[in-house]
DNA sequence: AAGCTTGTTCATTTTTTTCTAAACAGTTTA
DNA sequence: TAAACTGTTTAGAAAAAAATGAACAAGCTT
């Protein structure tokens, strides 16, 4: 008893409160959903965990609380964090007189399917368009293939590259339909 | 030399000549490709290499000479081929007089992407619509919580099912747009 | 039927990915 | 300046995913 700690000089104590138990229920649904969502899309688990429990929250999370809810390490939810940042995926809210972050969900469909395509999809295609550009020389100058084989070669090129040409048309048009 | 093993009763080998130096090479680059595209997708390294070795080759290969083509084991390369199928990637090709399955790549578009939604992305947003009915139900229900808060909440389960919408109306437009 | 060939299945091993915990760095407060 | 708080980094542990290889089935051939 002999330890105050005092906290709430300010006005008012932005941190959320411990959720209810019925807060806890919706919380737990919408983390499923997510951590669904992480597996289709192949990122780790621990970061569905995390945009779940975020998007879950009525206002913006702490570190700390992100951490104490989903009983992950700090060092989890700061790489998780990192990486859904980058993604566009979640924002930090200023709150005046805190040092600490909090954390919001980005929720616009828009957005995240466009942070995706530009982390994910998008330097890949530009790989791919170097390493076309390479096998259709190969191709080009191949000697030691017959005629028909040659021109079956050709054609997987030249399909490839419509690939690719489609795939860049589609992608803004995809960003588009969903703003 | 006492044993002949002639094995050519029948008019032609259906038999895929052992690839020369030329098109090994392009061969390789072919593989190169789907392997980094395989990582993009989320499929393992193998998957990657077995459709690129086919798609490299000018006829369709059998079972043994993607095995040796790759250095891999018969174990992987059966279930890869079975990933394949099952996504519509290849087919096995009929040659008669020939016992062996022959594979033969699926080189449109539409039909790739139309495999993947099939197999990866619908039995999600199936799932997804069940979770979110669930979702909705508690925080109707929420009595614990706040109005400010089951406000917040009620926009979050709205923004999803829009986002399920939106899915759904975009996937049919994709497989149009590629086909 | 015995012995090949072709391919599948599955228990085990190998490799890769993910997570943790402890050390650390930067701020703020005492 | 020390002590406390907030978050990052990273070496290594733990868990998950992928690949192997050996046993097995099913169909031909002799």
């Amino acid at each position: 008893m002999s330890k105050p700690r005092l906290k709430l000089e300010t006005a008012a104590p932005p941190e959320a409160l411990a959720p209810s138990e019925g807060q806890l229920a919706i919380q737990a649904q919408f983390i499923d959903l997510f951590v669904s969502a992480a597996g289709v899309l192949g990122v780790p688990r621990s970061i569905g965990e995390i945009y779940g429990v975020i998007f879950a929250a009525p206002s913006p999370l702490t570190f700390q609380e992100i951490v104490e809810r989903l009983r992950l390490s700090k060092g989890s939810v700061s790489q998780g964090l990192r990486a859904l940042r980058s993604l566009g995926a979640v924002r930090t809210a200023y709150v005046p007189g805190d040092r600490r972050d909090y954390f919001e969900p980005e929720t616009e469909l828009r957005n995240l399917v466009a942070g995706l395509l530009r982390d994910r999809i998008n330097p890949h295609l530009e790989q791919a368009s170097a390493r076309l550009g390479r096998v259709r020389q190969l191709v080009n100058a191949g000697q030691d293939l017959g005629p028909t084989e040659a021109e079956v070669l050709r054609s997987r090129v030249t399909k490839l590259e419509s690939w690719r040409k489609k795939s860049s048309l589609l992608l803004p048009l995809v960003a588009k339909v969903l703003g």
